[in-house]
DNA sequence: TCTGGGGTCCTAGGACCC
DNA sequence: TCTGGGGTCCTAGGACCC
């Protein structure tokens, strides 16, 4: 199952119960980033805006030399986070096997819920209901496993119910042309068309044997899903995350390191956060920036001790950015924590901790019980203040 | 012209071990 | 002087997804 435009079905729902007259379904709009803060890019569209040519990801600017008459409304990731969670409420009333594949998708194994009732009906039981008690339109997508699932989904939009069951894989989806397929991106494309492969049925059709030897895992991966292959379960556990991350675009370029690291100490905080938030500590610190002219790099450092400490992982973190820092204009700032484990299943850690760090980790622990209570901008550091119109919104404010 | 931020997984090369 | 084969772990970068 999947939303259709959900970014921006969700907002034009949400406005239309604030007392909006005008539904931004059915005008030419789009949800945007903010432009003044440089990160300007479409992030989902209505139909008409979709008519005038405007895609995901284009900048703005873009976008409106397409259509002049675009509205551009902003993201809000509270909102987003209600009505994902409302929609996975109400599938979870018909299975126990659901699994939340990205905010807008959740894959439903109905194998043992159907109760006698036909897979169709449930579907079509399932589209009327989210319509009606959400007020957004959904697109499902029926088959024997997920990737056919998925690929169903994607057909004809929006507010369609679809299946591909494997005898339907030739006439549906073997036309399709070949970057259609799930995991089949951009740079992908032109290396198929090189070895005349332009439909999903030629990739199907194309010696198995050569692709892996062409591409490793990932030509087998192509060969199987292009065949409809997918072995993989329906994941109903919530997994633990398997990586944290806080990236900012600057709002200009920058090639102060003192301006710079304020900026990494803010990412930072946010980044410890969310790992105490979820009982985690973490073995590697990974530092990325962007220059001016687009370039990523990043560089990472294991830690001697996994933590989760807001003093260690800014030190570690500015370690690495002085290190790899080629003082050249920088546009963004990521610092992401890796190799995650339970805080619970590492006693030694805890054991080992000095006079200092405990000192430390009680600090971090008052801190999260303001943030826990009043929201995670409530208290601050006297040293983010002035970089407070760099750093976005937070998403984690409502709690 | 202007180009988000959150993730996952894979690969190649180098260090180091026996 | 010229030189193995197996393995693990770490790092940097890149592909893809929504």
């Amino acid at each position: 199952m999947d939303v259709n435009n959900a970014f921006l079905s969700w907002t034009a729902v949400n406005m239309l119960k604030k007392g909006y007259k005008v539904d931004i379904r059915t005008i030419p709009s789009i949800i945007g980033g903010d432009e003044e803060r440089r990160s300007g890019v479409v992030l989902a569209k209505s139909p008409i805006a979709k008519k005038f040519g405007i895609v995901t990801g284009e900048p703005i600017y873009f976008a409106r030399k397409k259509c002049n008459k675009l509205e551009v409304f902003p993201v809000d990731f509270k909102i987003f986070n209600k009505y994902s969670n409302d929609l996975y409420k109400l599938l979870s009333e018909y299975t126990d096997k659901i699994e939340r594949f990205s905010i807008d998708e959740c894959f439903l194994d109905l194998t043992h819920y159907l109760n006698g009732k036909k897979l169709e009906d449930v579907a079509y039981e399932i589209n009327r209901r989210v319509e009606k008690e959400l007020g957004f339109t959904v697109n499902i997508g029926i088959s024997s496993n997920k990737l056919l699932a998925k690929m169903a989904s994607d057909f004809e939009k929006p507010n369609k119910i679809h299946t591909l069951y494997e005898y339907e894989i030739e006439d549906k989806m073997w036309p399709l042309p070949v970057s259609d397929l799930f995991m089949i991106g951009k740079k992908t494309v032109p290396k198929l068309y090189n070895l005349r492969i332009k439909t999903i049925g030629d990739l199907a059709r194309t010696d198995k044997n050569f692709l892996i030897k062409k591409f490793g895992k990932f030509g087998l991966m192509m060969w199987n899903y292009s065949n409809g292959i997918d072995e993989t379960e329906v994941n109903e556990k919530e997994d633990n995350p398997k990586s944290i991350g806080n990236s900012v675009t600057l709002p200009y370029d920058m090639i102060n390191v003192d301006e710079i690291e304020k900026v990494i100490i803010a990412l930072c905080d946010q980044v410890a956060y969310r790992l105490r938030y979820n009982n985690l500590i973490a073995n590697t610190v990974n530092v990325q920036l962007r220059t001016s002219d687009f370039k990523d790099y990043s560089h990472q450092k294991q830690l001697k001790f996994a933590t989760a400490s807001t003093k260690e992982i800014i030190e570690v973190a500015k370690n690495i950015f002085e290190e790899m820092y080629k003082k050249e204009p920088i546009r963004l700032v990521g610092v992401r924590v890796d190799n995650l484990e339970n805080k619970e299943q590492n006693q030694i850690s805890i054991f080992s901790l000095m006079e200092d760090d405990k000192k430390q980790e009680k600090i971090d622990i008052v801190l999260d019980k303001l943030k826990n209570k009043y929201g995670y901008n409530a208290i601050t550091r006297a040293g983010k203040l002035d970089v407070e119109n760099i750093i976005k919104r937070n998403r984690y404010e409502e709690k």
